[in-house]
DNA sequence: GCCGTTTTCGGCCCGACTGTTTTCAGTCG
């Protein structure tokens, strides 16, 4: 079982626990634990076997239990007795925007309503008119609630969420009387997928702001219009939709809005239970004892009242920001980066020629670029044979001859085959400036066999960074097992960097695995893997998402300068 | 169910909006 499966389990009882009506504290213990789970760089399956589980935070005698006999036997007996009197159909009814628990239940005991199909039925059918709580306007709310669970289901990429969230942002500081609007939520936090948006804006008007913004071209419905808050679904492309948040707030209560509004949830219950601890009360409005607002327009203020360094929002998860001292300065940035090392071309699979993608790094400020098309068994991307390789390398040398102002460097992105062996012969390689191998198929495959394929292709003097670890696609692709710690470790010991690619649709390595290579002594490579020219836009995902795993501007390959860089690929070839 | 510089019991974070239950529970973030 993976972290995610055993979390998933534990979610799901707490789930179950809430429509019985168990305790929210009890409910919340194991919502705590899933998270925990979810959020660990190194595999359950370990800590198990270390014996360490009840050392996770939140995680007691009664979840390691529980966890271990998850792992043990595929199965929890909790589970089966819960799910003996609560149908397991009855989760999805929680996904629908407006049923918590307390109405599920409801629906299920008055009206034997089990599932997604039984409550359309029922509302068809017009079976729930005279149930308790749900009136006429309720109905209708799910009924659209259902529509948007099928039609828009699940969260989407940061890609994605940035430039809607970018739009509505300008949309809304158009609005007159609008004075300021930033970004809240996971969205500012930079998660690789967000659920829905959350503006925070100070206007002269706030009932004026509110009816603006629901009345805003492309909303498809409003959820909610107060005198402080409105919430809207956006429609940002045919059938695609976003639920976006705004609240007004005031200019001296803005730090204390941000800061709560930015969240994660997670976060902000250890802040206020930091505040508590002193007889304070934290809330959007400000930091507070009694009457008196000890501090409230600025984060930094709030933060500074506790004794707490102000977190970047990258680091608001409860991971580990509450033990930092002092905020690293030299965190890594998008000014840091000199250079992109992973990009194609209209040779393998990309859309413009080299000289265009050198042209376009140029105009960012970077010194230096690499080309990195596929090999040869990248068929369905057109990759490049060991001849058309070398005629490459001709091609770049001549165009760095002509072309001033950023250097470009012939690389590859070559294919780990079956057993870790790479698609070029070493003789090809040794002419490359950089390279990089990734694995493109063959990800089914158990942790074992994985792992033991990207630790063989780091053997290769000549292979500076491995691509995209983990392969995964977000929302799409889960990441294939692969054992982190053990490719982090040898990764350090070889002189091998690990990707963070850049692309939205990968994100890979992820936060935690980046900040887990790190500890190892492992150093990342901060690519875009481009495939056009506007995409070396993307690495502002890479960056945020480099930064969420709290890496330095040192921990970073491309930070350095070409000569350094030339110097880490001199060191792995002479060994 | 978890946890402890108020430690083995008794707490455990806070407010807006909605619909409908005429005074508030449920949901959401």
């Amino acid at each position: 079982m993976t972290n995610a499966d055993v979390a998933r389990v534990f979610d799901e009882i707490a789930d179950i626990l809430e429509i019985k009506g168990a305790d929210g504290f009890r409910v919340n213990s194991y919502r705590r634990v899933a998270r925990q789970i979810d959020d660990l760089a190194s595999d359950i399956n370990e800590v198990a076997a270390r014996g360490e589980l009840a050392k996770l935070p939140g995680v007691g005698k009664s979840s390691a239990e529980k966890i271990n006999e998850l792992l043990e036997t595929g199965e929890l007996k909790m589970r089966g007795e819960l799910l003996a009197e609560v149908p397991e159909s009855l989760l999805e009814l929680l996904k629908v925007p407006g049923l918590g628990p307390k109405k599920v239940a409801l629906l299920w005991r008055e009206r034997s309503i089990n599932s997604l199909g039984d409550l359309k039925q029922a509302i068809e059918g017009g079976k729930l008119a005279d149930l308790k709580g749900f009136g006429k306007k309720s109905i209708e709310q799910m009924s659209h609630g259902i529509a948007f669970l099928e039609s828009s289901a699940g969260r989407r990429r940061l890609g994605t969420a940035w430039a809607v969230g970018t739009r509505l942002r300008e949309l809304v500081e158009a609005m007159p009387g609008v004075r300021r609007v930033e970004h809240a939520g996971s969205l500012r936090r930079g998660c690789e997928t967000v659920g829905d948006l959350d503006l925070l804006c100070v206007a002269d008007d706030a009932e004026g702001t509110i009816k603006a913004f629901t009345e805003l071209e492309d909303v498809t419905q409003v959820l909610a219009a107060g005198g402080t808050k409105g919430s809207i679904l956006y429609q940002y492309r045919p059938r695609r939709s976003m639920q976006v948040d705004l609240r007004i707030v005031s200019e001296e209560s803005f730090g204390a809005a941000w800061q709560y509004f930015t969240g994660s949830k997670e976060h902000n219950v250890r802040l206020r239970e930091l505040a508590v601890k002193r007889g304070w009360s934290l809330n959007e409005y400000g930091l507070t004892e009694g009457e008196l607002v000890i501090a409230s327009r600025t984060e930094e203020e709030i933060y500074a009242a506790l004794d707490l360094p102000c977190p970047p929002p990258e680091f608001r998860e409860d991971r580990f920001e509450f033990d930092l001292k002092e905020i690293p300065t030299d965190l890594i940035t998008r000014e840091h980066i000199r250079g992109d090392l992973h990009m194609h071309t209209v040779a393998s699979d990309g859309v413009n020629t080299i000289e265009e993608m050198a042209r376009a790094a140029k105009k960012l400020g970077y010194e230096y670029i690499c080309v990195t098309d596929h090999s040869a068994s990248s068929a369905i991307a057109n990759g490049l044979s060991a001849d058309r390789l070398s005629k490459q390398i001709e091609e770049i040398h001549a165009i760095n001859k002509r072309l001033k102002g950023v250097t470009v460097w012939a690389g590859s992105e070559v294919d780990i085959l079956a057993g870790g062996k790479l698609d070029f012969p070493d003789e090809l390689l040794a002419e490359l400036d950089f390279a990089i191998a990734s694995i493109h198929y063959g990800m089914g495959s158990d942790i074992k066999e994985n792992t033991q394929r990207t630790l063989e292709a780091m053997q290769s003097p000549y292979i500076n960074v491995i691509g995209h670890p983990t392969g995964r696609l977000l929302t799409r692709r889960d990441a294939m097992p692969l054992d982190i710690e053990a490719v982090a470790k040898e990764a350090a010991r070889t002189g091998t960097a690990l990707e963070m690619n850049s692309s939205h649709h990968r994100l890979d390595l992820k936060d935690q695995h980046a900040r887990l290579a790190r500890d190892c002594g492992a150093m990342i490579c901060i690519n875009t893997d481009a495939h056009a020219t506007d995409q070396f836009e993307e690495i502002r995902f890479g960056i945020v998402t480099a930064r969420r795993g709290g890496l330095l501007k040192g921990d970073v390959v491309n930070t350095q300068t070409a000569a350094q860089i030339r110097k880490f690929v001199e060191r792995k070839r002479s060994g």
